[in-house]
DNA sequence: GCTACAATCAAACGATTGTTTAATTAAACT
DNA sequence: AGTTTAATTAAACAATCGTTTGATTGTAGC
């Protein structure tokens, strides 16, 4: 009917951050407007007063989530400390990031293909236009950037490393792919009541990998 | 109209993997029975005729998936051989798997919320019936105990590795996750066409965790 | 060759869903 | 105080989709 008293309306992000949670369980196709807008006390046709449609809702949620992290780990890249060092801080951040916050951690995972997948609207007259779905590819196209450069944060890392002497000879593409894959996942198995904290997690991930990577003598 | 000469006629298999396919790219929700049923040219309704309704459809796609990886893995595990000569089998079978066929690899990522998410079906009448949904509930309950039996695999071989002082002290448990997320990953990023085969990135995963097991000594 | 079964399709059904429109009211601004 | 803007809703729309039904025809066994 009409406007709701300022005590109870709700602002973008939460909406967003609401939108994670059912993402996770539904995924997206499979979550609903009505879903997403009954976690925050508002009707479907409300999150259209907030979101273009239900694909920008989407890449919104996806792109806080890869601007939190980038924000956290670019600064890491661009400090001081040993490639080791470096990676420590980077592995143990992203997944603190993943553990603190498993919907949108989960949702990096699980809907970057629902994002890939968006197709036009149909020709016909209607609110979003064609126009409208042009930006929005550009703003996709941005996400898929952004999220490569993330890539290249953990790539690059590896590869200085390697160069300086302080890691030994690896396919620092895949090892980064490798690492990410490990680390994304966590996002989908780790349960805050379960046996370990996020910092325990990062811990153990962080030993993997940088153990791995340092020169090493097999003791025999 | 009517049923196709025998050298038209399609089968449970090759549906299976041509949905896959379709899965890959669009998703369990956003996939339709018309899709899938394009594939291998029939119509929608035909498929009902090889499976009772999409959600079975669904299980049967992750149970061939998984199912011919434990067959694969589980011997190798029986087998003889040290921690670290099972451990680079095995994964180098996973991996050989899942770049075979990133479908069915990307499946086993993606499609395993839309399995947990399926809900009943409404109590009306209909050929779906409530002992059909609860056959569907024992089939899955069973999907997901070989599934773990599956991560149980790497788990107790990284065991094994330790009681018997050929790997480091580690947390099993979060490395096995720690592989097999690496792993999984693998089937959302390798392409056919890119710069390594299975092979090159098998070996490339397997010295990552395998070195990282070894009892180590830092060069200095 | 007759019969039972297997495989397939066209058409219709019912339900759901994303989206739009128009109305309504709180808040902010002047 | 009056006007504009922001936030919200109910209701309706058009499209899509999973599923069911009933008919049709190839195939295999007797």
């Amino acid at each position: 009917m009409a406007r709701k008293l300022a005590s109870l309306s709700v602002n973008r992000e939460t909406i967003l951050l609401a939108a994670a949670d059912v993402l996770r369980q539904n995924g997206y196709e499979a979550t609903t407007m009505k879903d997403i807008a009954s976690r925050v006390n508002l009707t479907a046709a409300s999150l259209y007063h907030h979101f273009k449609n239900k694909d920008f809702l989407l890449l919104e949620v996806l792109r806080i989530g890869l601007e939190h992290a980038i924000n956290q780990i670019e600064p890491i890249v661009q400090g001081e400390g040993s490639a080791a060092e470096k990676l420590t801080q980077m592995i143990t951040t992203h997944i603190l990031d993943v553990t603190a916050n498993t919907a949108v951690g989960a949702a990096m995972v699980f809907e970057i293909r629902a994002l890939m997948n968006v197709k036009a609207p149909p020709r016909n007259g209607g609110q979003v236009t064609e126009a409208d779905f042009e930006i929005f590819l550009k703003e996709r196209d941005a996400f898929f950037q952004q999220r490569d450069s993330f890539e290249k944060l953990f790539r690059n890392t590896i590869r200085a490393g390697i160069e300086s002497g302080e890691f030994r000879q690896v396919d620092a593409s895949i090892v980064a792919k490798t690492m990410l894959g490990a680390q994304n996942w966590v996002g989908v198995w780790y349960k805050e009541s379960g046996r370990l904290t996020g910092e325990d997690v990062a811990r153990i991930i962080v030993d993997t990998f940088v153990t791995s990577l340092h020169h090493t003598k097999v003791e025999s």
